[in-house]
DNA sequence: CGATCGCGTGATACCACGCGATCGGTGCCGTATT
């Protein structure tokens, strides 16, 4: 199929008149067979790149979506088109068991079945996707096969298993928001064979960025309650916790300011209300932990403030991404207090026990169980710790997953809890090291646009004129020297193999494969010999 | 990691303080109960 059949296609389809330079190549990509890993900015219309790339394969396209609130979005969406195209979803709320997503499987019609990463762990879902052969295998917000997959969703580390059960067809995952080493553990653990990956441009130019940097948590908490107050249309003030949701927008409403609180605490009905009169304007603010803003389409969201840091740049980036949507002017906040770091650091730091790898290995080598159930019953831990301990060791791939669980060849339990276990130390040290870049942004003098949009290793030249610093006429500290050039690879004694991000006045940051980002002092890198050219 | 809660203690007020324990963020799912 040649571009133009592609460009035909989407005008016939989706009444698009041309397609935008990534979609096309995410696009042609899939059509050449390859597995594709498309990062590309909101609104460039992800979703129309499965759309059209499942509809030139013809057959069936599996989509896996992780919420069923996105799964109803989108196949409203998809119902749109003219008729021949079916849509159905596989999920544990729909009533009549899925019948229409089994018997489009079955059939092979063209059209898309969504469903969650779970229902692909299910023995008789895998079966039908067996016979049935999908054509192509969506994987949306990809970004949470990195995010979710470590403790929260494990079943997002089961993907790979799954895609190889259905014959293998080409993997197109979709994200808006990820860093290379988020890429790079996506490819990993979607095993993704030499993925074309298509990057779209990370920069959202209408977007003014500020940080206000407080040591007083007091001080912090009435200066956004002032500024709330005098800002003006929709937006969303992002907190760590239920209770600061609640405290501050009950604060809110006594300042005048119409604020609903949004977190997972809330009933499902409760929920929906919020939403609602957010995006039908009835409601001014919400106040919202992580839980708000997958799947929030509204254009009109004129700012978006954080009360406290978020876990990574790349959690920032997808947060202050609901802004400005219409390409109006959007102000982006940050109220920046080094002590909320903690929280995050607390996230980072938990993790898996050897003791747990050395149960679950040992369970896996003796029994060979068919299922999370069976491992749990083999090694009396909770499910939980299970998942957590099978993902360091599927991570490490000295544990492989098919009718059964089993070890990886030429690997005996004590290599595969090593492996493991260094897969888990890293993991965490990757995973605190993103929670410090949180304050190296927050401290950082220069353009923040471009200090942002190189953390996504995307080359921009500041100043961007739309952010505080600028505003200010402040400037980063020029480098006293740049030993190596941005975006080469270089070797540390201690930290391993990396790659250079950025200077800034005497130091430097490297992105480590294994531990992560490192603020490094340069002159003491060079004149020590620490890091050299790989 | 850091804020807060609950408890025991000390001082002798119906209460302040310090200490250790506890909690903190995202949603699928399936099954048991009204």
């Amino acid at each position: 199929m040649t571009v133009r059949d592609i460009v035909a296609l989407a005008r016939e389809w989706l009444g698009y008149e041309s397609l935008r330079p990534g979609q096309e190549d995410a696009v042609r990509a899939v059509l050449d067979g390859r597995d594709t890993l498309a990062v590309l900015a909101t609104g460039t219309g992800k979703t129309a790149i499965y759309q059209l790339a499942g509809l030139a394969l013809g057959g069936v396209t599996v989509v896996v979506s992780p919420l069923v609130a996105l799964q109803r979005d989108q196949l409203r969406a998809l119902a749109k088109h003219p008729a021949g195209v079916e849509v159905a979803e596989l999920n544990a709320t729909d009533r009549a068991g899925g019948r229409a997503a089994r018997e489009l499987l079955m059939d092979g019609r063209p059209g898309f079945v969504l469903m969650s990463p779970e229902q692909l762990t299910h023995a008789d879902v895998l079966e039908l996707l067996a016979k049935s052969r999908p054509r192509l295998l969506a994987v949306d917000e990809a970004h949470l096969v990195s995010e979710w997959g470590e403790d929260f969703r494990p079943d997002y580390l089961r993907l790979a298993a799954a895609i190889k059960a259905m014959g293998r067809p080409p993997v197109l995952a979709l994200t808006a928001t990820a860093a290379p080493p988020v890429r790079k553990q996506i490819a990993h653990r979607l095993e993704l064979d030499d993925p074309a990956v298509v990057v779209g441009g990370f920069d959202r130019p209408n977007l003014n960025l500020a940080v206000f940097t407080f040591a007083d948590d007091d001080t912090k908490n009435r200066r956004l309650l002032s500024h709330v107050r005098s800002s003006r249309g929709p937006g969303i003030v992002y907190v760590a916790t239920h209770r600061h949701a609640e405290d501050l927008a009950s604060d809110l409403n006594t300042a005048g300011v119409s604020a609903q609180a949004y977190h997972a605490g809330l009933s499902a009905k409760q929920r929906r209300e919020v939403q609602d009169t957010f995006l039908a304007g009835d409601c001014r603010v919400v106040v919202a932990t992580i839980a708000f803003g997958m799947g929030i389409d509204k254009p009109d969201i004129r700012w978006v403030s954080h009360a406290e840091a978020p876990s990574s740049i790349d959690a920032y980036y997808q947060e202050i991404g609901r802004a400005g949507r219409d390409g109006e002017p959007a102000d982006i906040e940050l109220f920046f207090r080094h002590a909320d770091l903690g929280l995050n650091r607390f996230f980072a730091s938990g993790g898996v026990t050897d003791e747990d790898l050395v149960a679950v290995a040992t369970a896996i080598d003796e029994h060979r169980p068919a299922s999370i159930a069976e491992l749990t019953a083999a090694t009396h831990l909770g499910t939980a710790r299970v998942e957590r301990a099978l993902g360091r060791l599927t991570d490490a791939r000295v544990v492989a997953i098919g009718h059964q669980f089993h070890l990886a060849r030429r690997v005996d339990v004590d290599k595969a809890v090593a492996a493991a276990s260094a897969v888990e130390h890293d993991r965490r040290e990757v995973a605190k090291s993103r929670v410090e870049m949180m304050s190296t942004y927050a401290e950082y003098g220069g353009c923040r646009r471009e200090w942002l949009l190189s953390y996504f290793g995307e080359h921009y030249e500041g100043p961007c004129g739309n952010c505080d610093n600028d505003l200010a006429g402040r400037t980063a500290a020029p480098p006293e020297e740049e030993p190596f050039p941005i975006g080469s690879r270089v070797k540390h004694r201690k930290f391993g193999a990396g790659l250079v991000e950025h200077y800034d006045g005497t130091t430097m940051t490297v992105l480590f494969d294994r531990v992560g980002y490192k603020e490094l002092r340069t002159a003491f890198m060079i004149h020590n010999q620490l890091l050299e050219a790989e």
